[in-house]
DNA sequence: TCCTTACTTCGACAAGAGACGAAGTATAGT
DNA sequence: ACTATACTTCGTCTCTTGTCGAAGTAAGGA
């Protein structure tokens, strides 16, 4: 029950769905994470940590980057049910089209900019 | 996303989860839910509007009852993946074990005693 | 060996969510 | 009509959660 209840929560966040999306198709760094997302880098840690936490993300460090990428998600999970019910969203769909702009950027050049 | 988010947040409560695997087999009313929960009668019936509202029980009054039971549970949804992931969770199960004795009792008998 | 960069942790704060009891509504029985 | 019962709504309280910025850590490069 307690793990659960982790990984409804974890999911149960907008900027969290959004993160779990847009891992879909691969494996992101913090940095573009947080430029994807606008927010704050220190909010956009703490989200990973939770994702991390209730095991529907993975991270793996790479020098001074941390990649992200998405658990396995076998049927009937948290993680295939969110893939699922927002395959067709909006926002999402949006996310999308900014992570081809991203994706086209130079990482130095993205990371530089995110705003510390 | 909205809608994702509102099954996602009425799924991640504790009390909520429980609900929705004392539904499992059969019907319940309010005050049965009250009693098996033992929290007020207003906050069991915050819970069940939200649940209501979040598409994943239905309601039905009969009479001065309102009775409860699960919306339908297609694979990949919010219902399946709870249904799924609590089958064995050890409180769910002593849940089980308690409904069995409210269901053994008469109804009229109950109601008059869940405390107002 | 310093500086910069990528990320994390901490403290503060505002908004949200769960709990309760009191008061309100609706239905059934006398 | 009145009462009792089953449930709902509202106001209040407390605890949790999401956000930020400031300060801290770790790793690479000059």
């Amino acid at each position: 029950m307690k793990n659960f209840i982790l990984q409804a929560k974890a999911v149960a966040d907008e900027s969290r769905a959004r993160i779990l999306m847009l891992l879909r198709e691969e494996e992101l760094c913090l940095c573009q994470l947080i430029t994807l997302l606008d927010l704050a880098p220190s909010t956009v840690s703490r989200h990973m940590s939770m994702l991390v936490l209730a095991d529907l993300v993975h991270a793996r460090k790479e020098g001074r980057w941390k990649y992200y990428r998405l658990a396995d998600a076998e049927p009937d999970t948290a993680l295939s049910w969110v893939l699922d019910s927002l395959a067709e969203s909006e926002s999402v769909a949006h996310d999308q089209k900014r992570l081809q702009e991203v994706l086209a950027q130079d990482k130095k050049e993205l990371c530089d900019r995110y705003g510390y």
